[in-house]
RNA sequence: GGGGAUGUAGCUCAAUCGGUUAGAGCGCCGCCCUGUCACGGCGGAGGUUACGGGUUCGAGUCCCGCCAUCCUCGCCA
């Protein structure tokens, strides 16, 4: 062992330890410098440990320290000692203690960091982007390592889980072959095939299922997932699925084993039990109730049709759109009367705008008084009507009632968006990050129409099972046709998405067509599946976890890039690396480019 | 591709209605200090106000363009 090799952690020594020989390896934290004695915290990723050098300890010992700055690489040897009475730091695990130096040796010099690297309590980090830049610096931070072990817990958890349970680890290609439908392909250009191209996988799809027909029965892959979409908050180009299938099983087989699953992560990441199982959804009514496939539970704010009633309100507006095949349907807000002004909502104003800004006709309401409505719209109403209103939606003095009407689909979708606005208006998001509403929203239509291309699309993807008694009516009645499909949403993200898969090759080859794939086409880009469901392919289905989100709500974070060591920035660039770059022209003949 | 926000010292921010030499905290440098721990005291350096135009007697501030970063819609089977 070198002589500079540390024996313990600088998050390890205690009162226990007191007059041990140690050393220490790490960097500098920080320094409070004398002309007689300088303390240096030094960091590690277990913890802080104070040094204390002292100038009559001779040697160049002093000096040396005296020249450090933060970030230093050091090694420090020395006795551990009891802090001075009263000196004792409760702040640090390591604070009854100090390590009074007898050797210290510079590990490697540090510049002037370009940001702060130690976090202080009310103090604003640094822009994102320069942390980017240096993300080696960020990632000594320890909030970020945190999350960096989080991320390493959830990993092994889903490991050992899948492990007991005869899941076999297989890893799928990378190098795979584009096909159409999904996400926009990240693509690689053959050098043996000039002019052919491999794509990035969007996620392991094609190979998991043909794992199935193999009889591998229990699969799992913690894969890494590839789309060249635009990013988000809670988006990557590149990002990680919990990827799973399982053989002989149906749609409440999948639910239970990931519900199993969530509640081994939560007690083992986070000391939390979660209630089983998670309430389930359909997509209907997740819709009509949320105005969203990914509602957040963890507050209210319900929606209400309430089309029958407006039919007869009084209300020409109302009446009209009614008469049109519109629906009417409301939010109360409870005791948000008095916490946006008039201005607000009236039409232009901030609220209202929130739903015309989402290609809404515009936003009705009224606030609750003792006895009375107002809003300048209550006079239209018929009489009683409006008492009538107030009692489907439950409404009390001090509430505010918003009504939007609309297209059915269209309602949904701008009182989805109002209700989440409204949350985040009116404080309703609990900010503990301990709150966790999972469910299941399930029954989701098989496929979407696609104005357009002016087909219809797979909702989920083209190898989704639609229900048993929907086959029948896939062709004739294509709109109805429900999936075996399911979504696992916690606190308004999406977080898994599944789906009992299609087994049967002539149900498959009908799906196809049903998307505008001829036959022939099928044939030429799916063979493959094809061929393997005529040869004795199992009933199977599976799902797949976006681990990037289930370590963000583990972590408590709203940035993806929070949970991912080296991620790309927002316009898909690599701040530190400065990838994508171009490259030689040579490479690029080699490649036939 | 659309919408929104931001861009001032190494970092985080301020600068009133367009008006003096663009300020503060942190960091950095120097000096002082043997019990600090977000040490303290004194002193100092540090600015193409992202960039390019324009309006004006005068622009960090107003206008146009452009770049960058973040949020979002589209997109993400």
């Amino acid at each position: 062992m070198a002589d500079w090799q540390r024996t313990v952690t600088c998050g390890a020594l205690r009162a226990e330890h007191l007059g041990t020989s140690v050393t220490l390896n790490g960097w500098v934290n920080s320094r409070r410098a004398y002309n007689q004695q300088v303390f240096l915290d030094l960091r590690d990723r277990y913890g802080v440990t104070q040094v204390v050098i002292e100038a009559d300890a001779g040697s160049p010992l002093f000096d040396i320290a005296d020249g450090t700055g933060r970030e230093w690489c050091l090694s420090v040897k020395g006795e551990v000692r009891r802090r001075l009475p009263g000196k004792e730091n409760a702040e640090l695990a390591t604070g009854a203690v100090e390590v009074v130096a007898r050797h210290l040796e510079v590990l490697n010099k540090c510049p002037t960091p370009p940001f702060e690297v130690t976090e202080f309590p009310g103090e604003e980090l640094a822009g994102e982007d320069i942390r980017l830049q240096y993300r080696f610096l960020d990632l000594r931070r320890p909030s970020l390592q945190k999350a960096l072990l989080m991320r390493n817990r959830l990993n092994q958890t889903i490991r050992s889980f899948l492990d007991g349970r005869s899941f076999v680890e297989v890893e799928t290609p990378l190098l795979g072959r584009s096909t159409p439908e999904g996400a926009r392909d990240y693509l690689v250009p053959s050098r043996v095939h000039p002019g052919s191209w491999y794509a990035l996988p969007q996620s392991p799809q094609l190979y998991k299922q043909l794992l199935m027909v193999s009889g591998i029965d229990r699969y799992y892959q913690i894969a890494r997932c590839l789309r060249d979409e635009d990013l988000r908050a809670d988006r990557q180009p590149e990002f990680t699925q919990l990827d799973v299938e399982m053989s002989f099983v149906d749609q409440d087989d999948i639910l239970k084993l990931i519900e199993d699953l969530a509640v081994e992560v939560f007690r083992s990441c986070l000391g939390m039990e979660v209630t089983v199982p998670f309430p389930r959804l359909s997509y209907d009514e997740a819709m009509l109730r949320y105005g969203s496939d990914k509602p957040d539970l963890r507050y209210g704010l319900e929606i209400t049709d309430v089309t029958d009633w407006a039919g007869g309100s009084g209300f020409k507006v109302f009446q009209e759109a009614v008469a049109a095949g519109h629906a009417v349907r409301a939010i109360n807000a409870t005791g948000a009367a008095g916490r946006f002004s008039n201005t607000e909502l009236k039409p232009g104003g901030k609220l209202s705008e929130v739903v015309t800004r989402a290609g809404g006709k515009g936003l009705a309401w009224l606030k609750v008084e003792e006895g009375k409505y107002t809003g300048g719209i209550e006079k239209f109403f018929a009489a009683g009507m409006l008492e009538e209103l107030g009692r489907r939606l439950g409404a009390k003095p001090g509430d505010l009632l918003l009504l939007v009407a609309d297209a059915p689909d269209k309602a949904a979708e701008l009182l989805g968006g109002l209700r989440t606005h409204l949350a985040a208006q009116l404080g309703l998001v609990p900010a503990d990050a301990k709150t966790f509403k999972p469910l299941w929203v399930v029954d989701f239509p098989s496929f979407m129409r696609d104005d357009e291309e002016g087909r219809w699309v797979a909702n989920h993807h083209p190898f989704t099972a639609p229900r048993v008694a929907d086959i029948a009516k896939l062709e004739s009645d294509t709109a109805s046709v429900k999936a075996r499909a399911y979504d696992l949403v916690i606190n308004g993200y999406e977080c898994g998405g599944g789906s009992i898969r299609i087994h049967d090759p002539v149900v498959q080859e009908r799906l196809f067509a049903v998307l505008g794939l001829p036959a022939e086409q099928a044939r030429e880009k799916f063979g493959f599946l094809l061929d393997a469901l005529k040869m004795g392919a199992p009933p199977h289905g599976g799902i797949a976890l976006g681990l990037d989100r289930w370590a963000m709500i583990l972590s408590g974070t709203a940035n993806i890039r929070d949970v991912i060591a080296f991620p790309k920035n927002q316009r898909a660039r690599d701040l530190m690396t400065g990838a994508p770059a171009p490259v030689d022209a040579r490479q690029l003949k080699e490649l036939g480019l």
